[in-house]
DNA sequence: GTCTATACTGAGATAGAC
DNA sequence: GTCTATCTCAGTATAGAC
């Protein structure tokens, strides 16, 4: 029966969206779903192998509608590049509406980036769409540098990671104004927006000068 | 005696800024210190309270500073607004030091944060000197809202950790320009000085109209 | 191919003797 | 303050029933 897989899954996904990945024991699982304790290892093989499928499950098709996006908006510029707000927005909008359908979605992704999870396990899922925006971004900011167009990539990803993983955690709620994921990331977007488009740095003269 | 206490600090400290919080056991950091497995928990009752002294030691003298930095630049601008790019700077000079004086402090932290035990465990250590920040930045920045201040604060330590974070783990090694610590600090200051000047978001407008 | 029962190894934590 | 011995619980591995 391929029941048993989709218990597993829907079960961690619940379990984990709410006490976080470390917090939430095969054996909680396994009791609530009421399968075996070797059955995940069969179907999955380890803990961090159950993880991965669900994140799987949950990104793949917001990171396909980000590509999409970004396409769109790639042939509307015809053969210019597009605009740096445009696309901030073909990568936040797919998880903007994902979030707001679901909140567990959330929840779920605010608690692995808490936990420090995403870098090891999820990285590759989302490699391929990384490159394709930096791509888009590398014409849109032809004045930075490759290694400085990497470091504001990274930033916009901390500052992503870090927002929805605060949402997850009750210390977020005590400062800050409570407000809900939309609000957040529409403030996020005008941050980086900015912040993308900065003058670069003078980090070359000062190794040359010496 | 009271060696042994520093003994597992000392120990603790270099295998935690190697492996990771999760991969260094009690054990390990035993048997490397040549001390007792149950003198851990006489001295700090748990290995999360053990990595919290550990925090605490590395972080304070940095936080003064900060503190410090800040007071004088208010004390230069006399009543007015210090400059968010003075603020800035007052935040991140003297984590650059350190990070520079002291290669495995970096380390350290970095492997922390990627691991996502700073926002549990250090936050109370910051918090202090965090306040003290918002309110500069909301001197500096009167034209936004408390929550979207506080949302910015936020973007700025979800970039700073996830950077600091990301100089621990191979993954960063491999895209990027493998920049060293200081020059990703002066590219992340450049960055957030331009998303701190954002104009303001127009949130409140589309509730108030509905 | 799917699943069950059970055992194994290593982790952090604790009680009590010295 | 320190140490030995032990406890509980985690993830994992295997043998074998259906």
């Amino acid at each position: 029966m391929m029941a048993t897989k989709e218990k597993i899954l829907d079960t961690a996904e619940r379990l984990i969206a709410s006490q976080g990945f470390a917090a939430t024991s095969l054996r909680q699982i396994i009791s609530e779903a009421q399968v075996n304790l070797a059955a995940v290892h069969y179907h999955f093989g380890s803990k961090e192998e159950l993880l991965d499928q669900l994140i799987l499950r949950k990104v793949t098709r917001v990171n396909q509608e980000r590509e999409a996006l970004l396409d769109t908006f790639e042939r509307e510029a015809g053969g210019d590049p597009v605009a740096v707000d445009k696309i901030l927005a073909a990568f936040f909008q797919p998880m903007i509406e994902a979030g707001c359908r679901n909140p567990q979605f959330v929840r779920l992704m605010g608690r692995l980036i808490a936990e420090g999870l995403i870098p090891s396990i999820a990285e590759r899922h989302f490699q391929p769409t990384t490159t394709r925006f930096i791509a888009a971004l590398r014409r849109a900011l032809p004045n930075l540098s490759e290694g400085e167009l990497f470091s504001r990539v990274q930033f916009m990803f901390g500052a992503m990671s870090h927002t929805v993983g605060g949402l997850a955690l009750p210390v977020t709620q005590i400062h800050g104004d409570g407000a809900d994921f939309q609000t957040m990331m529409l403030r996020l977007m005008a941050f980086l927006g900015a912040g993308m488009n900065a003058p670069a740095t003078k980090e070359i003269q000062m190794e040359v000068q010496q």
